[in-house]
DNA sequence: GCGATCAGCT
DNA sequence: CACAGCTGATCGC
């Protein structure tokens, strides 16, 4: 795994990887993402070299308990920082200080989190340009897929202290890494999983464990299922995962190093009151979290999930009652929103009709309640589950077209966290469908990531001492308005 | 022909 | 806006 160069990041300006510039002088930190990474919750006096890894690579084994890596003596090397030691600079450089950091954790452009939605940081003005983007990316980037070498793993995936990534597939072997933690079962974690992974054990969730030797073929010697509210020592680590009540299996992970020290990592979640009763989420009980930030902006304000499948049931009802032959249609991805239609099936006691690759996946949940639901014969059911990027007037006609004339209407929903309005966020009964002919679609903002209230009630509760966001980074202007409503959130009291 | 990666799209 | 993909093009095997 190649070292990614890091060259010093010019002031007022972004690195090459996208990520602002440390001010010249600490005392002039106005705000900004990197400035809080690398100023709260560290002491940054301390830093010295690394810790050793951890102990070499073992045959991927599970539930070890008590083995494990050295105790770490002392809070720089137990977050892992490396000091810098570069050619005689002073350790008070605060762009030295990022340097290093960069260096030692590698960063990369991020993905889905990343410069795709286009970078709108004011301290640049050529920014989002095309030029802009080349000069940012730089001959390293070109090298980089000139040599087909894989990205850098961000810092944001490594877990500092431990030989521990999480969602951190698409990177080769990273560097220090001796085991690889998946939060959930989605491609955008999952990524560059293949059944040629050889690099490390996989740690998560039974329910994910099956899908990922399932779907992607992984070798079994590498995958490692652990049970929720468990503890379960990896190399000298405590580590537990909690529901994430985001998608089946979906899970938060939990680790508390040799040295007392706990650090929570969301994976995808929606927060709930629930979790503010798990004992390793107390007040204060959590050092460091790395967030799911996908909803962190005000605007994002969307229903409970039962008030959303409450409306849909109710439409269901309505539609049905005016126009019995309606087949309805719910869009999904591959796992998720699994409760919408079994709700439908519930009230409606219909079978649930998808095709064979989703049916399958759907039995391997081993959800007694849904799997007596599943059934196989489109033309027996009234209920249908579709990908749903294929939830449109275009498809969803053609697709009546097909079944026959079983159905003369169809009504559908697409379940997603960001289709929603000021009104509608309050008002269901307000959401207007689109409808063409007989094909009805209603967009319904039924969420598997936290709302913005959620997401301040959650961390407002647990008052962690530093938080890491994990989506949304890719954006100068993002990254500050998050760092902003972290700081009010964690203030005292 | 298959698999992996990536741009573009929703 | 941006979820969690999907589709199609390209490239290597």
């Amino acid at each position: 795994m190649a070292t990614v160069d890091c060259p010093l990041p010019s002031p007022a300006d972004l690195d090459d990887n996208g990520f602002p510039a440390l001010p010249s002088s600490p005392a002039a930190c106005s705000s900004g993402f990197a400035e809080d990474f690398y100023r709260s919750g560290t002491d940054w006096s301390s830093l010295r070299a690394p810790p050793p890894l951890g102990p070499p690579r073992r045959a991927p084994g599970v539930k070890e308990r008590g083995g494990g890596s050295a105790v770490q003596s002392s809070l720089f090397q137990a977050w892992g920082i490396e000091k810098p030691r570069r050619d005689g600079r002073g350790a008070g450089d605060s762009s030295l200080v990022q340097r290093s950091l960069f260096q030692a954790w590698g960063i990369e452009r991020p993905q889905r989190e990343g410069l795709g939605a286009g970078d709108s940081s004011p301290s640049s003005s050529l920014s989002g340009s095309l030029l802009a983007r080349k000069r940012r990316r730089g001959s390293t980037e070109e090298e980089r897929v000139a040599a087909k070498k894989p990205l850098a793993c961000p810092f944001y995936k490594k877990i500092p202290g431990t030989p521990f990534t999480v969602d951190a597939f698409r990177y080769g072997q990273v560097e220090g890494c001796s085991a690889y933690f998946l939060s959930h079962f989605h491609h955008d974690h999952y990524g560059g999983l293949t059944k040629k992974w050889c690099h490390g054990p996989i740690y998560c969730s039974a329910l994910t464990a099956r899908l990922v030797k399932m779907c992607l073929s992984v070798n079994s010697d590498y995958i490692c299922p652990l049970e929720l509210d468990t503890e379960y020592v990896i190399e000298g680590v405590t580590v537990t995962l909690l529901e994430a009540n985001h998608c089946p299996g979906a899970a938060l992970i939990h680790f508390r190093l040799s040295d007392g020290k706990t650090c929570l990592h969301t994976g995808d979640f929606r927060a709930s009151k629930t979790m503010q009763s798990h004992p390793l989420l107390q007040r204060g009980r959590v050092n460091l979290v790395y967030l799911d930030t996908t909803y962190c902006n005000p605007k994002y304000k969307f229903p409970p999930q039962e008030d959303v499948i409450d409306f849909v049931v109710r439409t269901t009802r309505r539609y049905l009652k005016k126009q019995p032959k309606t087949l309805i249609v719910v869009g999904a991805y591959s796992i998720g929103k699994e409760n919408v239609y079994l709700a439908i099936s519930q009230a409606l006691e219909a079978h649930i009709y998808t095709d064979a690759s989703r049916r399958r996946i759907l039995y391997s949940f081993g959800w007694p309640d849904l799997s007596k639901r599943l059934c196989s014969c489109n033309q027996s059911s009234s209920l249908h589950v579709l990908p749903l990027g294929s939830i449109n007037h275009e498809n969803l006609k053609k697709y009546l077209e097909t079944l026959n004339g079983r159905f003369l209407a169809v009504l559908a929903f697409r379940p997603t966290g960001w289709t929603f309005s000021e009104a509608t966020g309050k008002h269901l009964d307000l959401i207007k469908p689109s409808s063409n002919a007989n094909v009805t679609i209603y967009g319904v903002p039924y969420s598997e990531h936290s709302s913005f209230t959620e997401l301040r009630d959650f961390v407002m509760f647990l008052k962690p001492q530093k938080i890491i966001p994990t989506v949304n980074v890719g954006n100068a202007t993002s990254r500050d308005k998050m760092q902003a409503h972290f700081r009010e959130w964690l203030k005292s009291p």
